[in-house]
DNA sequence: AGTTCATTCGATATAATTATTGAATGTGAA
DNA sequence: TTCACATTCAATAATTATATCGAATGAACT
């Protein structure tokens, strides 16, 4: 037949619990979860952000939104994806942390990056908040553009990574400068870093992302509707 | 060729993460996980409570293994199995969390144990820390014998749900009665909750179970060794 | 040495997941 | 209606996960 087994109430328990992770468990989806986590997207946007054919992301959606980490309504001829909830981040966050604490690859990625392991160490939120309201250092978000838009951190300028080299002569050199991205393992934030001190600037990574700094409590600025490209276009 | 193809940074992190969730995205490797939580055990011994072959249950341990879930030590001729870390324990938390939000099957689960929904409302941890002190309640460990051996709360007095039948006379009636078990969805603690209720007890839920007692920092109480079968024992 | 027993390994069969096509659906606009 | 377009569906093939069985390993005991 078609349906489930039968089973009783204790392993129909683990059932639902172990659908919510198997739907985590591919670095694809994984990955739609971090751009998700930044606002709304359609399937087209996430397909062209990840490089990936638009029926393969269509799919891995529809298997998150199986598992309740997604929901979607539609707008005109585009459906939209959106996170279901803070705890699908949290879950993410924990499972980071787990991988974080075993895998040797997570440790050497990092060190990819920084030659030395000290000064390496990330600005905390609190502190980064504390500073901010000091005025003691420029904030940049090098996310690309559209994401910048859905929120950033108050004050921040976006600085996309692609355009780092041609921004940099506006840049500040007499303060610090604290970067951020997606979230606490996104490559650009480190890229941004790596570079910005190869060019002399005193340069530190924020801890976590967008996502982590809303989810927290703490204010987000918008850009107001303009001439950005709102949720659902191409 | 056999290893893996090429990827950058980026991906390699997904592929990382993705890892950690595939491995709790099983319904036997999560309950692997709520047994491993209560204390190490041999693959025998865990076997046993989840009534699988021993292979099959190596087999997932290893899996779980290889993704930093689980630790193994050998002893004599048994392999203890442990839980790698707490973070283990939050990330199963967290997913729980998510399942909670979103599957309307976790809610009829619990719907199934009682009749209605006002006053299945669970006794939080700093709640009955409080009451314990005050001597207002009685604490009952509705656990198998062995696993309360490795660990409980202090004061609590051990009722295995198969035995609560015979003990129901030894307890108090001008008091009221908290159980727990395993974890905040272990099935044991609603059952017995239940039955003491239809017995005119007034009887309420911990809500969770000994591991987040202990992963919180609280006081736990061990059985010193004795008549009951240590850790690799059959 | 030989035996016992817990665990792991290997091989097999079955099932589930994944990526990739092209066709189908549904919406908005001409 | 007809078209253009975003998304989903259906079918396929390739890969991976899962359960099961008997054989192999490795430690303790006689």
């Amino acid at each position: 037949m078609v349906g489930m087994s039968i089973r009783n109430p204790k392993q129909s328990l683990y059932v639902q619990f172990a659908a919510v992770a198997k739907a985590l468990g591919n670095p694809q989806r994984l990955e739609l979860v971090e751009h998700l986590a930044q606002g709304p997207r359609s399937v087209d946007a996430l397909a062209t952000k990840l490089g990936l054919p638009i029926a393969n992301v269509s799919q891995h959606l529809q298997a998150m939104r199986r598992a309740g980490l997604v929901t979607s309504d539609r707008n005109g001829k585009f459906i939209n994806y959106r996170l279901a909830d803070d705890s699908v981040l949290a879950a993410f966050a924990a499972i980071r942390v787990v991988a974080e604490h075993h895998s040797a690859e997570v440790e050497r990625v990092v060190r990819g990056w920084f030659d030395r392991h000290d000064d390496m160490e990330p600005v905390t939120r609190d502190e980064l908040a504390s500073r901010m309201k000091e005025g003691l250092v420029t904030v940049i978000d090098v996310r690309p553009a559209d994401e910048f838009a859905l929120g950033h951190l108050p004050g921040a300028i976006n600085v996309p990574l692609s355009e780092l080299g041609s921004l940099l002569p506006d840049l500040r050199t007499d303060r610090e400068i604290v970067a951020y991205c997606r979230g606490p393992w996104c490559v650009m934030s480190f890229e941004a870093v790596a570079e910005l001190r190869k060019r002399g600037f005193s340069a530190r990574r924020l801890e976590d992302g967008l996502p982590e700094w809303r989810a927290a409590g703490m204010a987000v600025e918008q850009v107001l509707r303009g001439d950005t490209a709102a949720v659902g276009g191409p």
